[in-house]
DNA sequence: GACCTGCTGCGGTCTG
């Protein structure tokens, strides 16, 4: 045979791996294993434990992971599932299902997809004759534990390894915490420690997230990581301000129309353009087909959210693929995971960056053949002020995101996992689902289920014991109690879990369907529906809207010349990361910008550095303007999200939280009160925080919480973990606990 | 004035 692996890594590494395995490697000609497949063959093979495998975007992580895991189980014949792979999209799934094919063939392992479009008929196949390896997103897995608890000691009984993929998509959020909690389900379910391998390009705080991936034991999760250095990163930020119209003049081109000239130079290669929101994707969609238009050449621009119906993304992303004919995409951070598009020349950005993790990922979708560097434009659109306007309206804060935004990207700072909040929406659904899976449980079998070491450490017995009594309370009915003390399903328990709706633990909106000519286009939220005769853009072109059917909930349109991007209702706001907001302050301070801004930014580099010095911000606290109350941006701004979403629910119309809070209404005592606490970083006081939650859900199982419970979860999303447990022992009352917990 | 993700079981009808 050849001499493959070059390095002695390499060769050591090969050497482990099923001779059919070797043979498949051959057959594919690389030169050699990629740097981190030599590492994670051994880190995998080698020993039980779990496993982190991060390496740059497109460095072979998938085939890091699966030449040990199919090299592993390749001689198992006992039935049963060996490996679990969980993606957090269905696309990725039928990707890494095509791509797994041809090694898995060779080695007879047989690649089942697992998701909401695989038939009935192929999932009870794959569940007769239980073997190989099973490609699922964690709803499925959700659905199949509740539904199918008494199989899964035979389907899951002899699994060997379980890999997450885009394990950052999962740190940090609901779904991530669903995903741990099922895991350790699974695994409470089968009587085995399962080793877990999780996948990532982004992976800042490796400590934190092997927290994450084995909360019992973060020591033993060995991190397998490759340099992503040695590429070449060529970074702009470019700003632009409206430009001033002398009267009588004619009007100058708008910021929007500018930026539009400047993605249009683009033509003639592979790009993404990332929008920012789904209506700038739309508008500038639109806008750069119309040049192509206006100026007889064939149009290269397209655009690609969630919004759009899956076989007009789909045949995006297959032209992209295809590399053919030259591609620009407008789209929402819908292109950001791994789904294969293959390499872009430049990628654009329109708006700062809210995240750097993801930043870095859309940057590697850019510079991926040797010797081509990554190439990355961030457009800042700005407002015209004049020179009396507020100091605060002179920051320029959206410049000095994008600045702070490239200084911790060359940095390699990425927003680590936060582990601390309590959850109760997510804890209430897997409580939900536990009782759903064994048909009754005890309270304390429950506590010890769900809240051992893994995501709901935090919940003290108290806690949870008022968690249970609230489930239990007659106006919600989720749970009941029988003479024997076991906990059973309520009566809307019952209809809860029984619906499909249940699995997933984020909340969607309703939605009309957009159809032209018996083909659904994509679709536009309920509530900011269609007038019939209005003109609107969608999926980069325009269209007159004929009807809408409310009770079908659709909405049909014919082609037309004019139109205007639809509302796609409002997003969650803020969501910024303290480090981020620190290192705006820092720019401010240093006034460093790297030289990666055009002229305009520099101009609006100098005006905000002034405008900072004008308004003297150095010190904590709240400051009081005339009728707007400030909160200074410096204690942190996932403190300032929590704190902006209080005050939404009070009914506050003007906040501003990129770098600070304008409040142009009176505050009541008592919120001002736990305002000056938070600025202060210190606990607020408990009754001051109730009169700022009132009783308004945020996530999906929310509206089932007491008051007192929401403001557990609430105050948990900022404080330190002891503040956690002293905040939420004064809300729930040690008095009450107990019944519930025997 | 942000973005994204996901979905079972059953009963009915039709096709090969």
């Amino acid at each position: 045979m050849g001499s493959l692996p070059s390095s002695s890594e390499g060769r050591d590494a090969f050497a482990l791996l099923h001779p059919a395995v070797q043979r498949w490697v051959y057959e594919q000609g690389w030169p050699e294993l990629r740097p981190i497949q030599a590492k994670s063959i051994p880190a995998i093979l080698n020993r039980e434990g779990d496993t982190i495998i991060a390496a740059a975007t497109a460095g072979g992580k998938t085939e890091a992971a699966f030449l040990p895991v199919v090299s592993a189980i390749a001689e198992e014949t006992k039935p049963g599932f060996k490996a679990l792979y969980v993606s957090p999209l269905k696309a990725l799934i039928n990707d890494q299902w095509r791509r797994l094919d041809g090694l898995c063939e060779r080695v007879e392992i047989p690649v089942h997809k697992w998701h909401g479009d695989v038939s009935a008929s192929a999932k009870q196949k794959a569940r007769s004759k239980p073997s190989g390896i099973v490609l699922i997103t964690p709803e499925s897995l959700e659905a199949m534990l509740v539904r199918r608890s008494m199989e899964i000691p035979k389907l899951f009984g002899d699994l060997r390894y379980v890999v997450v993929d885009e394990f950052h998509a999962f740190i940090g959020s609901e779904r991530g915490v669903q995903l741990v909690s099922l895991l350790n389900r699974l695994e409470a379910l089968t009587g085995r420690r399962v080793p877990r391998v999780g996948l990532s390009a982004t992976l800042g705080d490796m400590r934190a997230a092997a927290a994450h991936l084995r909360p019992d034991d973060p020591e033993g999760v060995v991190v397998v990581a490759t340099e992503g250095g040695g590429q070449d990163l060529r970074i702009k930020v470019m700003a632009y301000v409206p430009e001033p119209v002398p009267d009588g003049a004619p009007s100058a081109p708008s910021v929007t129309e500018r930026i539009t000239k400047e993605l249009f130079k683009l033509r003639g290669a592979h790009n993404l353009v990332f929008g920012g929101s789904r209506n700038n994707v739309e508008l500038y969609a639109d806008r750069l087909r119309a040049q192509c238009e206006g100026m007889s050449l064939p149009n290269e621009f397209f655009p690609h959210h969630g919004s759009l119906s899956r076989d007009i993304r789909e045949e995006v992303e297959q032209r992209l693929r295809d590399g053919q004919m030259p591609t620009t995409v407008v789209c929402t951070t819908t292109l950001e995971l791994g789904i294969d598009i293959g390499a872009v020349e430049t990628v654009a950005q329109i708006g700062p960056p809210r995240s750097i993790a993801s930043l870095r990922q859309r940057l590697g979708r850019s510079g991926r053949r040797p010797g081509q560097p990554a190439i990355l434009r961030i457009h800042v659109p700005e407002d015209g002020v004049d020179a009396g306007d507020h100091p605060f309206d002179r920051l320029r804060t959206d410049v000095f995101q994008a600045v702070a935004a490239v200084r911790l990207l060359v940095e390699r700072w990425y927003e680590p996992p936060e582990r601390r909040a309590l959850h109760l929406s997510t804890l209430l659904h897997q409580a939900l689902a536990l009782i759903a899976q064994r048909g009754g449980a005890s309270a304390r079998w429950l506590y010890s289920s769900l809240c051992g070491p893994g995501p709901f450490e935090g919940v003290t017995p108290q806690l949870f014991a008022a968690l249970l009594r609230a489930m239990g309370d007659p106006s919600r009915a989720l749970i009941e109690q029988g003479p024997d003390g076991l906990l059973m399903l309520g009566r809307e328990g019952e209809r809860l879990v029984d619906h499909y709706g249940f699995f997933a633990v984020f909340e969607t909106q309703e939605e009309y369907r957009i159809a032209h000519a018996g083909r659904v286009l994509g679709t536009v939220p309920v509530d900011t529906p269609l007038a019939p005769d209005s003109y609107v853009v969608f999926a980069g072109r325009r269209w007159r809207v004929l009807g809408v059917d409310n009770p079908a909930r659709l909405i049909t349109v014919e082609p037309a010349g004019a139109g205007k991007p639809p509302s796609f209702g409002g997003g969650d706001g803020g969501g910024m990361h303290d480090r981020l907001v620190a290192e705006m302050r820092a720019v401010y301070e240093d006034g460093k910008a790297l030289g990666v801004l055009n002229p305009t930014g520099i101009d609006l580099f100098n005006q905000g550095r002034q405008a900072y010095q004008d308004l003297g911000l150095s010190h904590t606290g709240i400051l009081a303007a005339g009728d707007r109350v400030l909160l200074l941006p410096w204690v942190g701004a996932k403190k300032l999200e929590t704190l902006s979403l209080a005050l939404k629910m009070r009914g506050f119309k003007t906040l501003r939280f990129e770098i600070g809070v304008e409040v142009n209404d009176a505050l009541p005592t008592q919120v001002v009160k736990a305002l000056h606490d938070i600025a202060l970083g210190t606990p607020p006081d408990p009754m001051a925080l109730a009169a700022m939650v009132s009783n308004k859900a945020t996530y999906k199982f929310d509206g089932f919480l007491t008051e007192e419970l929401l403001c557990a979860d609430f105050a948990s999303r900022w404080l330190e973990p002891e503040s956690v447990k002293e905040v939420a022992a004064k809300l729930v009352g040690a008095s009450q606990s107990g019944s519930l917990l025997k």
